[in-house]
DNA sequence: TTTATTCATTAACGCGCGTTAGTTGACGCG
DNA sequence: CGCGTCAACTAACGCGCGTTAATGAATAAA
């Protein structure tokens, strides 16, 4: 029951040294060299102590809080629906273990992002930060660009100098469509993976209009709907699309998520997937392969992006210059049943 | 570009105060009768310098993080396909916001828990933690117990004295079981949500095996298989069910995340859902409503579970007992297509 | 023997803040 | 005028640690 709080102090005394001789061992600070059995007495008497340095004096003494924040800024209620947080989150774990790194999620409320930026940087508990912004309106990028804590960002901002790391959202929407075209579909309809402020969403609808462009098809403005963060989203697209009977045989969804509403509302209409409608998504959630038919979709590897970026982070927080200022991830198309009777892949 | 750090003292100075005064002034101190007019000298001269306290240093001082820890357990390949994860989290810092508190994630190696435990309670970097421990054979949790640090368990852990918030994973699993049995099946597979150790999958393994009981049917442990927290292990269990010829009509999936892979190895072994095989899954994560067809399953208010823990654990980092040591959270039974083809709820 | 050099260790300061125990001046009361 | 009372504010300490400059002891060089 709450015994006394051990200080470096007492793990001094036990040893018979000074506290600054039990804070070099410790830390391993090899720029002064400890006699081997001293450390030995002070390692010990630490240990049977159960000392455990206080976080907040020692950030407070060294200027360095060991912490690295994942900055969020998707509305709250749509944070319970992403679902790579999870492996996003696993990844950071897992790099940061290595270097005693604490992980702190930061929400930023929309609208308070010049406030929040600032208190981040100017507060002094996390030593760099992840951001996963996604919208082009993002007003407060420029306060972190101006600030001195190291910040990566997870995503695009057009015209952010921040350093990133990213898919390439425009190709990787290419690469869905172009598959749809080569199996010989000309009407394509989309349905974006979010509202058009989030860069995401934007990109890949570019991506999409590029590849009908390039195989000699304008776009169709009324083949397209504006989804957002969750399955609902995807499942009144696809409807809204339905109603209008507008003689098409294939969508591009900008997310599994929104295709999962997508091919739900699709079946509820009476269509066969792929027969009557075929259908790509994008990211690869675990789920995809286990979706009725399984879901032809572009491969996201959340697990590189999120070792990406945290590379990129400690190199920033230990001053070296990263080679690349903004890194793209390759994706892949995976080709499933939901184009394609016969699951094989191109 | 980095601006001089700013200090209290620099806003004293400004304000033409002591620094002690702006302390009480910011900090909203009751106690000590500040004149408005210096109040709003000082909140001026902090606002017009960019004051923000440092965090480490008022930790420090006032031995308070204003931080709580999140601690996941789960090996670190897993909490990439823990779907709860971002509806818990999201709930957390909506909860958070309003006391100004943040949010650490903490992961807890296999093995090293009661190490890790210690380290967290010591550490000071949190004045609190949720723990989303869910191994019965969690060696570290005495630790907890007997430390003062408050902590609330997201969970039920067999003889833990710790506060926790959980759902009845017995009942909700006879539940679930009931349904499938009132349809009229005698012959139901289970596959669990995860390995017995974790706690939750024993439990629903018990409430499935009471329901058959309560019904007159001696389980038959050729129908149980072992899940894991990922789809993957729900479609390996189910093959294998399948492949022995066992004629069983319905599958209880200790999660949605296994029935997903019970249903696709279902369907590729040309079997028709629900004709052929019900299924009834656990959890109704967001995805559920669209599996093929749209699962029966039960809704854990995770929104809910996460609030009251939250609730709970400010309560004991006030020193207020809450009015219960243990709460269980209602599920309720979806009632979707998977178990009739009629979409109807009981 | 004296002087430089290294090795092992420590005293003492400061990080930025919360907080206690004061100090100061104004006011009322007998 | 003397004495408390109270509002308004401040000086100074300590939280636990990292770190610099200094100290003493031991060894090598002169």
């Amino acid at each position: 029951m709450a015994e006394k709080r051990v200080t470096s102090q007492d793990v001094a005394d036990l040893a018979g040294v000074s506290r600054t001789t039990v804070s070099f061992v410790l830390n391993n600070d090899s720029r002064f060299s400890i006699r081997p059995e001293t450390q030995e007495k002070v390692r010990e008497a630490a240990l049977s102590l159960g000392y455990v340095p206080n976080a907040s004096a020692r950030a407070l003494a060294s200027n360095q809080a060991k912490a690295v924040g994942l900055v969020m800024t998707r509305d709250i209620q749509y944070i319970g629906s992403d679902l790579f947080l999870p492996q996003i989150i696993g990844g950071l774990l897992d790099s940061f273990k290595l270097y005693g790194l604490s992980l702190l999620i930061e929400w930023v409320e929309p609208g308070q992002q010049l406030e929040t930026y600032h208190k981040l940087t100017r507060a002094k508990h996390i030593d760099g930060m992840i951001l996963t912004v996604s919208r082009d309106d993002d007003s407060g990028l420029k306060v972190l660009e101006d600030s001195d804590v190291p910040a990566v960002l997870m995503g695009t901002v057009p015209g952010c100098k921040l350093h990133s790391v990213d898919i390439d959202n425009v190709l990787s929407a290419r690469k869905a469509v172009e598959h749809l075209l080569s199996l010989g579909h000309r009407r394509i309809a989309c349905i974006t993976d979010a509202r058009l402020p989030y860069s995401s969403a934007s990109q890949r609808l570019e991506g999409y209009k590029q590849a009908l462009q390039a195989a000699g098809i304008e776009p169709d403005d009324c083949l397209i709907r504006y989804g957002d963060f969750d399955s609902e989203s995807g499942y009144m697209a696809m409807a809204s699309l339905l109603i209008k009977k507008l003689d098409f045989t294939a969508t591009f969804a900008g997310s599994d998520n929104v295709a999962f509403g997508a091919m739900e509302a699709a079946r509820e209409a009476g269509l066969s997937i792929p027969r009557d409608m075929a259908f790509v998504g994008h990211d690869d959630i675990p789920l995809a392969r286990f979706a009725q038919p399984p879901l032809t979709t572009i491969h996201v590897p959340a697990d590189e992006i999120a070792r990406k970026s945290c590379q990129m982070l400690l190199q920033l927080m230990n001053d070296e210059a990263p080679e690349h200022n903004h890194i793209l991830i390759e994706t892949e198309l995976v080709s499933r049943s939901s184009t394609q009777a016969a699951g094989r892949s191109l």
